[in-house]
DNA sequence: AACATTTTTTTGGACGCCGAAATAAAACAA
DNA sequence: TTGTTTTATTTCGGCGTCCAAAAAAATGTT
């Protein structure tokens, strides 16, 4: 409870109300708008007209919704969405080998993509923001949508971003640290940019996928070259003081266990992560150094396949990784009791394996009480789930800034006012 | 963003905007209020008005603010605070060892406390919620208030508290689980009443006391008996989806530890608490299962003397505590990166002998570029901020749940239009 | 073609905020 | 003593947004 209330709140938090409601459920008739928000129609029929004059929703053309109207009687709904060029949105991923790139449109479909293989690890850190800038530069030509119809960009990397300065405080894919992004972008490009968490991405995503499901309190754990979390609490993506999200991979499981690539020994990234099975299975763990290479997918598959036939060294890796997950889990759930985790990621595939020993580490790691309450599942994770999730963060973000303010004529007239 | 706003909503916020302001700073001026809220002169004047009526606010009497106004030119301020007769909270505090109970005022000032001695551990489960209201009816007896003035109770445990159901989950001062307070409260007295976990109430007090300190994200641990934790997240106290606390005595700290009174092994508490500190000091911490009694207060006395004195026995105990007290807050730092870490309770008497352990611990256990920005401070607790913390919650959530609607003249009517 | 039904818009009234002007209550100055 | 200045508070009229009720629109049914 910290903002004055008058007018100008009513409109923002009912335009943003409407729009919220048009984001979960696609384009709805007005009478639905007013189940939905709890407005009355006289008050629906004036913010959407007036969301429609600014641009941002538009009524939809003849040509919706063929079988499903069982031809009722009375006046024909007409179904109201979102105007997909009222913003567009850039979505960027950072992985060890490269960058990914998505175009999407206002209503979060994807209109282009763009790949390029560039080794991040040693990027010159002062030039990383402009090649990025190049990056989408080059994204955009290749649909002919000018820079200044991109209201934002999001860019998702594993580790610790700090999304108030716009920096990659320390990321496994990179050898620098403290890297400069956002800052050439809105230089560069003049479009507002914000840098976040890969994993924090995917609980965006999530969130945005099915609302009821993840919308309470929920952590969800990536697995896979790296070891991330985001956190939902109370229905919201939680990114602490600093920007950065929950370092489950980089919380200590064991006092001097096996070195991580943060530096620290006993990670429970150190355990669960693709290299560090690799380590654990080839018996030299407490002594050899990660890589910092990216891992080939078959090597993975290999060891998945040794450790179910049943090959001592294998299996016992991802024993050791279900302790440490489940350990990990297990103090998450005491500090702060989710209904709800996500195993998700590729590390996943292996989770017959694993299984069993999180369980037994989760029952002697958390009193019963608490444990009974949190439901675990494992999601088949859609590659795209980051883009998806930065795609959903980025329009939210429009909508909340930008659109749900009202009309630049009205905001201008405030200006002059004060001259 | 999920509630409609309108008309009523504005009336609601502001009204407590305002209240909120009053309960920060204390009695203020209406000039003040305008400065501090945000509202221009008209509305505060308008607002406060309706509370005053309403009963819920008042003009201060001429004797305020003596030496301090330096006799300025123009028409003198009136200040305006609670009305102490608005609304009156119990504060319950239920130990091992008994209850404490404290009456506040509107204003929160203290009119009455009582304290008995009842061994809670055995109690029966059945008649507990019982007994409670019966030393509440006693309290107010004392001071003539009846019943009805009475808008709410708090009552702080140790351990696990479901809030929405009213029960004590689990808790160290109870042999039985699941015992339900809430209802006997409520049905025999009529008084709403809200069950909390006492670390979660030691963060609400010092929030009350220190908003700009405290405000953030911060948590806060309580060391003695037990082990407790509150999570302090964006300015709010967190409590999980059933209304439980951190349970960080009893987040595990190392697998096959030793026992706790929770049942499982290495919880922190069974390195931390009273009871781990002694049995460590005996030596035969891995055997022993730890004691449901209370522990004599000059026990504590004498080991901390020995650890001074150098013992060895005495001193590792320490040496444990402290590091299974950095591992923990290592793994939480890593979990949110708290802005702030206080440690409070009798438990930080010995904190001399704690620390360097604790800050090895925590260099091994996190990155560095999470730790640096988190600051760690050791509150001299007042033994009351339990009880001062149940009261500020209970009042603000007075304020916000009845006093901010409006009176009650103005809800009839609303009622009456419906029929 | 008249009626029924459902959706959407229009109209008029209420509420709460705000700016500007008026009023109140003091100190200061002559 | 009386007027002037200064600061705090209240009063008044206007504005924006919501809502309920009535009207209009657009279609099916008889």
């Amino acid at each position: 409870m910290r903002e004055k209330a008058d007018s100008d709140l009513v409109r923002r938090q009912n335009r943003l109300l409407l729009m919220e409601a048009l984001r979960q459920h696609g384009a709805m008739a007005r009478v639905d708008m007013g189940r939905y928000t709890g407005l009355s129609p006289a008050s629906i029929t004036s913010i959407s007209s007036q969301l429609i004059t600014d641009g941002i929703l538009e009524e939809a053309s003849a040509q919706q919704a063929p079988a499903e109207a069982p031809l009722r009687r009375g006046r024909p709904t007409t179904q109201i969405d979102f105007n997909p060029k009222s913003a567009h949105v850039v979505a960027v991923k950072v992985s060890i080998d490269g960058l990914e790139l998505a175009l999407a449109d206002g209503r979060g479909a994807i209109l282009a993509r763009r790949t390029s293989r560039t080794a991040t690890y040693d990027a010159d850190p002062a030039a990383f923001g402009k090649l990025v800038a190049d990056e989408i530069t080059a994204l955009l030509n290749k649909v002919r949508i000018p820079t200044r119809r991109v209201a934002r960009v999001g860019i998702a990397v594993q580790g610790v971003a700090d999304s108030q300065a716009g920096t990659v405080v320390w990321s496994p894919a990179f050898r620098g640290r403290n890297i400069s992004v956002s800052a050439a972008i809105e230089e560069l490009l003049g479009i507002p940019c914000r840098v976040a968490n890969d994993a924090n991405m995917i609980a965006e995503g999530l969130i945005g996928s099915d609302r009821a499901r993840y919308g309470g309190t929920a952590a969800v754990v990536f697995m896979g070259y790296g070891v991330g979390m985001g956190l939902i609490i109370n229905g919201q993506v939680y990114h602490g003081p600093t920007g950065a999200a929950a370092e489950f991979g980089h919380m200590n499981h064991l006092p001097d266990g096996p070195l991580c690539r943060c530096g620290r020994r006993g990670c429970v990234e150190a355990y669960v992560a693709d290299y560090s099975l690799l380590r654990w299975a080839s018996g030299n763990a407490a002594t050899q150094a990660p890589s910092s290479n990216a891992i080939p997918h078959e090597d993975m598959l290999a060891l998945e396949a040794a450790a179910a036939r049943g090959e001592p060294a294998a299996a016992s890796a991802y024993a050791k990784a279900g302790e440490a997950l489940g350990f990990g889990l297990a103090r998450i759930i005491a500090i702060l009791t989710p209904s709800r985790i996500v195993l998700a990621g590729p590390g996943t595939r292996a989770m017959a394996l694993i299984r069993p020993h999180l369980d037994r580490a989760l029952e002697a790691g958390v009193v019963d009480e608490l444990r009974r309450n949190v439901e675990i599942e494992v999601v088949p994770i859609a590659t795209d789930m980051i883009i998806k999730g930065t795609i959903d963060r980025a329009l939210r973000h429009v909508d909340r800034e930008i659109f749900a303010h009202g009309p630049l004529v009205r905001r201008a007239r405030e200006l002059e006012d004060i001259a």
